[in-house]
DNA sequence: GACTGTGAAGCCATTCACAGCT
DNA sequence: AGCTGTGAATGGCTTCACAGTC
């Protein structure tokens, strides 16, 4: 499968709509028009039609889209209709927080594995997950089959971890670290920097007299 | 102060600069040319003159960048020469995790309180913060004249709590909560969606083949 | 010779506006 | 009449390439 040249925001905003969508059908919402998910999450209806326009045409003119179809497809397309197995590497407090999240343990995704230097957080248990030492890292990532790893370590170590994943054959990496880390090109990567957030939100306020 | 159009990745990759300037400064480093700034954040030495010219002229042609005045601009620029105040509400798992974070206690930024509904996380200290109750929330925002809000309450929750939060006379909001939330157009918004960036992942990973 | 600052070109994403179905 | 799907137009960001400066 190759989706030719599908822009970044597109894809964070299908992700945005599966939800939305979800919620909709929970709600017992059968049909819904690109217009009502446009100002569900806040895009225009036209940029609904055209992020769904890259893979297909879902819906049916004059009336809309059954809920239900469009998130199978929304499924389909963002590979949820599978199991992804995670691990966490750094269970503190950053680290414990996600292995505990709910929105972490959701539908397709699951941690298989958490893993600390710290030899007093190993042998702990976490939402039914025991922590692991360092040292087993290879071992649990093949043994487990994981694909994504979750990086909570300092920065400093940020990197050897992520060296130590790739090397031995995860396919994806979410980075919560502070610091620029360098992957083969196969290696999809995801950076969340809370502190680049805060510093976003500075500028903006500090701008916006 | 008015920045008339800037791109919000300028501004996301400023905010990587200062950092990776820091680091420079702390390892002693005097001068660095956009080329050495581009490595280490990986970007174009083109894209990092650019995004400095939105700003004005901070190098001198043949030389480079002083580190210790371009991270003074930039800190400058960022609005990081001030304290901005930070109120954390949902002292959940996430919102503890935050609020013991290091990055979140870093220059500039100061959590002055920390708010949950559950009566028995009030009284907890996290951090030198203790937890307050949810209806102290206006009262609080006014006291510690609090600017940012950080919202880590369950998504149910958290509209209700921004209206309070905007009510109160917060300027802008970091929402970690799956949700998308309605503010005025003068309120900053910020959201970090950890399922989302899974989704994102998981969409890239089964599009790689 | 080295490196910044910047207009121009190129590329990519969003919005517009309407043809095509139901 | 209502709403999708889409080519064309617009707008915005990034890259190129080089003039300007040290």
């Amino acid at each position: 499968m190759k989706a030719y040249k599908i822009p970044e925001a597109t894809v964070v905003r299908l992700s945005i709509y599966s939800r939305q969508l979800s919620n909709m059908r929970k709600a017992g919402v059968e049909t819904v028009s690109s217009e009502e998910i446009a100002n569900s999450v806040g895009v225009s209806s036209a940029q609904v039609r055209k992020d769904l326009a890259y893979f297909g045409e879902f819906g049916t003119r004059g009336v809309g889209y059954r809920v239900d179809d469009l998130l199978g497809n929304l499924t389909k397309i963002l590979g949820l209709n599978r199991e992804w197995n995670l691990a966490i590497i750094g269970a503190g407090k950053l680290g414990s927080a996600l292995a505990l999240y709910e929105g972490f343990r959701q539908r397709g995704f699951s941690i298989k594995a958490i893993i600390d230097v710290d030899e007093k957080m190993v042998g702990q248990d976490l939402a039914g997950v025991v922590v692991d030492s360092l040292d087993k890292l290879e071992n649990l990532i093949k043994e487990h089959d994981i694909n994504i790893g979750i990086i909570t370590v300092p920065a400093m170590e940020a990197q050897r971890v992520t060296d130590r994943l790739v090397e031995a054959g995860v396919a994806a990496i979410l980075n919560f670290s502070p610091q620029v880390l360098r992957v083969p090109p196969d290696i999809v990567m995801r950076n969340v920097d809370l502190a680049v957030n805060l510093k976003v939100l500075s500028f903006n306020l500090s701008h916006n007299s």
